[in-house]
DNA sequence: GGACACATGTAACGGGTTACATGATTTC
DNA sequence: GAAATCATGTAACCCGTTACATGTGTCC
């Protein structure tokens, strides 16, 4: 029935609807609130979503006026619901990171070390404000604000993955940061410094273990 | 004179090249080594790119004989460097990750208790193996074992990096999973649990911050 | 003789992004 | 009257993945 094979995304727009009803715009907001540090999709993308979704029975479209102003909201069908059981009983698959900061940090020798910096601080923005979002949220439910109280204890899950994840890495990048000041050129290895911080880093077992 | 604009993966590749020269074939084994946590890439991919650089003159391709065996050698050109020096100096954009995991843990509440911990143990597992490589590689250049002393300073960073937020997730993660051993069903919160975790994650100030 | 590492691809497909487009309603 | 938000898309492009394909050399 349905002509093409569901994605992630898909069931990402799926357990969104197993919610509450959305309309397309709402779904976009929630997509860029909820997902967007875990599941980041280009918003132009969520308005063919949920049409594929209702050619395969597992949501419904109805016309709602808000206002003067027409909308489509969709809703889940009970066969949505075991589909996305189904989904969720299944294997999950590695996480997938992609950094470019790394990158820029890898190849660093080969640059300036103002480089090196700004991958730095770009990895530091970037938890900063994944910290941010998650404080704010959890702080919503801890307040009892929360637009899903029923949904409280898988939320304090991954408010506390995010800034666990978020804090760890701001440590890491202001720590990084200070002593990539104190370089001389990118170019040139400080190698004391640098045993010191891997030694550090992995501990006893990682620098006596045979390869 | 280059039919397309190079992509990211086009400036990993370089600045691979840029280190020494390498085979394809070893220039995959080294994407697996040195970014396939920070910049995944499938091997077949691989073979295609060196061309591209060649195409646009930024790398050059010779023929060696490895006993009886043709392989083709690719190395950087001077054109080459200096692009990945432009590139290097350029905007870096903000991370991407995408968990699969987190949207298991999301709808969590939808599925069973089990669906939640595999995803959990998913996390675990992932950030074990990334911590390992990490370790392992940090290990080899404590030892002075590692094949690049001169980037031993670059690899430190990363390493600390990697190996930080690794040994972070892994806390987290086996902290959640006993909390959610302890859950009744995964679709009923325990909300005394749920608000102390959250308030552990975000400190006072999140939990009393106006909205 | 078999397994494994070396070595190098091609073809088809597709999910996703970027850029563009449009217009109504509400708020200041 | 302007700006912001609501609301909903389309078209073109393409990077990357999956699956398939093929053969050699070396080691035990």
């Amino acid at each position: 029935m349905s002509s093409r094979r569901l994605t992630t995304t898909s069931y990402a727009i799926l357990g969104l609807l197993a919610t509450r009803p959305w309309s397309t715009y709402e779904l976009a907001n929630q997509l860029r609130r909820a997902l967007h540090f875990f599941w980041p999709r280009a918003e132009s993308n969520l308005y063919a979503e949920p049409k594929r979704l209702v050619a395969a029975g597992l949501a419904e479209s109805r016309e709602e006026w808000n206002g003067d102003r027409k909308r489509t909201v969709y809703s889940i069908t009970d066969r949505g619901r075991s589909s996305l059981e189904e989904w969720l009983a299944t294997d999950v698959p590695p996480v997938r990171v992609e950094s470019e900061a790394y990158l820029r940090i890898l190849f660093g020798n080969m640059g300036s070390k103002d480089d090196v910096l700004r991958a730095l601080r770009r990895i530091e923005d970037d938890a900063v404000a994944m910290s941010r979002h998650y404080v704010q949220l959890g702080g919503e439910y801890t307040r009892g604000d929360g637009p899903f109280p029923d949904r409280i204890h898988v939320n304090a899950l991954l408010v506390s993955l995010a800034v666990a994840q978020g804090k760890a890495t701001q440590a890491w990048a202001r720590a990084a940061r200070a002593d990539v000041e104190r370089w001389e050129d990118a170019a040139i290895p400080d190698v004391d410094w640098a045993v010191k911080r891997l030694l550090d880093a992995i501990g006893e077992d990682g620098a006596t273990a045979a390869p």
